[in-house]
DNA sequence: CACGGTATGTGGTCGGACCAGAAGTGGTGG
DNA sequence: CCACCACTTCTGGTCCGACCACATACCGTG
C-alpha cells in the first residue's frame, strides 16, 4: 500500500497554532459569533509570540472564517464568522488572473453551477427574491445603460438567483466564479460592435429566465441559462484571447 | 443611480500592499514562477514594516498564489505560484464545519459540478487518466479494506475524473468540496450497517461509471454519476443530523 | 582540483514599544 | 438625580531591532 506520506516539516508556529484553532472549529468548540481572547492573552497560551499568533488570524481572517475590531466594547476583538464569499472571490479571482485556469474552463463552471441555482431556484425561490431580480432586469433595461453598470447589474442578477435557489454553497461559488471574469466580461462588454443590439439580446434572455422560474419550469430554465452563458462566452472568446495554461512548478 | 458604495475604510496597511501586489498580478506584471524582492527589501519600498508586508504575503500564500523558502540560493524566497487546491480545500472545510452552508448544499454543488466533470471527461479523458483511475477502482474493491481507506480512495477517485475532464476549475472546486464533507462521510461510512454491501454497490457502480466514460457516453455517466452521488449522500443524511443554518452576524 | 569550514542571505520568530480608535469610568456641574 | 465631558482602559494595527535555523555560496586549505 504505497500511500506516499507527505514530507509534512510544517515546523512554522504560526501553522500549529492554525492547526489548533482549525481543530476547535472542527470540534464544535468554536462556533460562528464566538469572540477570541485578546492577541496578547492568547499568544502566551499557546506559547507562541503575538506576531505568530497574527500571522495564524490572518490567515482566518483571509478565509473569510475570522473578523477583528480594534477598540473596546462587546464588538471589539477577533469573532468567528461566516463569509466565505469574500475570500473565494479573491482566491478566484488571482487564479484567473494567473492563469490557474482558462476562460473556458470558468464557462463550463459556471454552466454547471447556474444550470443547478437556476434549477434550483425554480422550486425554491419566494416572490421576494424573484422580484429584487425583476427590479434588476428592469434597470439593465434602462436605455442609455454604459456596459460598466450593466456588468454590476448582470452579476447582480445572477447572484440573486442563485442565492434565491437556497443552496448557500453554489450561491457563493456562482459569485466568486462570476467575479473571477468580471473584468474580462466588462473588456468584452465595451468592445462590442453593436452594444445596444447585444444588450437588448441578454436582457430579453433575463426577463424570460424569470419568467421561467416563477412559472416553476425548472428544467426550462437551466436550459435556456446554459445557453444565455454559453452564448455570452462565446461573445468574450470572440473578442479576447483566452488565456491558455501555462506549466507550473507549485505543484501541491 | 443608486450604487451603494461600501465604506471602504480599509485603513490596514497590509491590505494596501497586499491590494498593490494583486494590481501587479492582474495587471500580468508579476506571473506565475516569478520570484518577489526579499521581504527586508520589500518592505521600505512599499514603505511599511517588515511586519506589515509579511501579512500581506501570508494572505497570498494563503490563497495558495505566493509560497515561501528561506536559505539561499534560486530557490528561496518568496515565488509565484497557481495552487489553488489547498486553499480552496481549507476554506471549505472551515465553512462547512462552521454550518455556512449544510449538508443539502453540498450533495446539490457536487451533482452539479460532477455531473459536469462525468460529461467532459467522456469526451476529453485520455486513457492514462482512466487507467489511473481503474487501478483506483481496483484498490477500493480488494476485500477487507476499511471504510478510512475506502473514502480516501473514493476521493482519489472522484477527483482523478474530474481531472481527467481538462478542466481546472471543475476540478480544483470538486476536490475542495469533496474535502469539505471528508469526515463526515467517513463517519458515516464506518457507521453504516452493512459495510460490504455498500461498499460492492459503491464499486459497481464506480466500474460502470468508468465504462461508460471510456464509451465516450458522456450523458450516461452524468445521469449514473447524479444517482451515484445521491445515493451516497442518501445513506449520509440518514446516519447524520443535516447541518442546519444558523444566524451569522457577518454579512460581508 | 576536491574538500570542508565559514560567511552570507533567506524566511521565521521573538519581545517590546507605540499608535489610533472605541467604549467604559468617574468626576463635575446643572 | 441626571447630563455632560475629560480621562482611563482595552482592543487590534504597526513598527523596530534582534536573533534563530537553514541552505547555499564562497574561499581557504589540503
Amino acid at each position: 500500500m504505497p500511500v506516499e506520506w507527505q514530507p509534512v516539516q510544517q515546523s512554522r508556529t504560526h501553522e500549529l497554532v492554525l492547526q489548533s484553532i482549525e481543530e476547535q472549529v472542527f470540534a464544535g468548540k468554536l462556533r460562528a459569533g464566538d469572540r477570541l481572547p485578546p492577541e496578547r492573552e492568547l499568544a502566551p497560551v499557546f506559547g507562541v509570540s503575538r506576531s505568530a499568533l497574527r500571522e495564524a488570524l490572518r490567515v482566518l481572517e483571509t478565509i473569510g472564517v475570522l473578523v477583528a475590531q480594534p477598540g473596546r466594547g462587546p464588538d471589539s476583538g477577533a469573532r468567528i464568522v461566516r463569509n466565505p464569499d469574500d475570500a473565494l472571490g479573491r482566491l478566484l479571482r488571482l487564479h484567473f488572473a494567473l492563469g490557474s485556469y482558462g476562460l473556458h474552463d470558468v464557462l463550463e463552471a459556471r454552466v454547471a453551477l447556474e444550470r443547478s441555482s437556476f434549477s434550483a431556484a425554480a422550486h425554491h425561490a419566494d416572490a421576494a427574491d424573484l422580484d429584487e431580480a425583476e427590479e434588476v432586469v428592469r434597470r439593465m433595461s434602462e436605455p442609455g445603460i454604459l456596459p460598466e453598470e450593466f456588468n454590476e447589474l448582470d452579476t447582480r442578477f445572477h447572484v440573486k438567483v442563485a442565492s434565491s435557489s437556497g443552496n448557500a454553497l453554489t450561491s457563493t461559488l456562482t459569485s466568486a466564479v462570476r467575479e473571477s471574469v468580471r473584468p474580462l466580461i466588462l473588456r468584452a462588454l465595451e468592445a462590442v460592435a453593436d452594444w445596444p443590439a447585444t444588450r437588448t439580446r441578454l436582457n430579453a434572455q433575463h426577463a424570460e429566465l424569470l419568467r421561467l422560474v416563477r412559472s416553476r419550469r425548472g428544467e426550462e430554465a437551466a436550459d435556456l441559462a446554459e445557453v444565455h452563458i454559453r452564448g455570452f462566452h462565446g461573445t468574450l472568446v470572440d473578442e479576447n484571447r483566452t488565456g491558455d495554461a501555462v506549466e507550473d512548478g507549485g505543484g501541491s
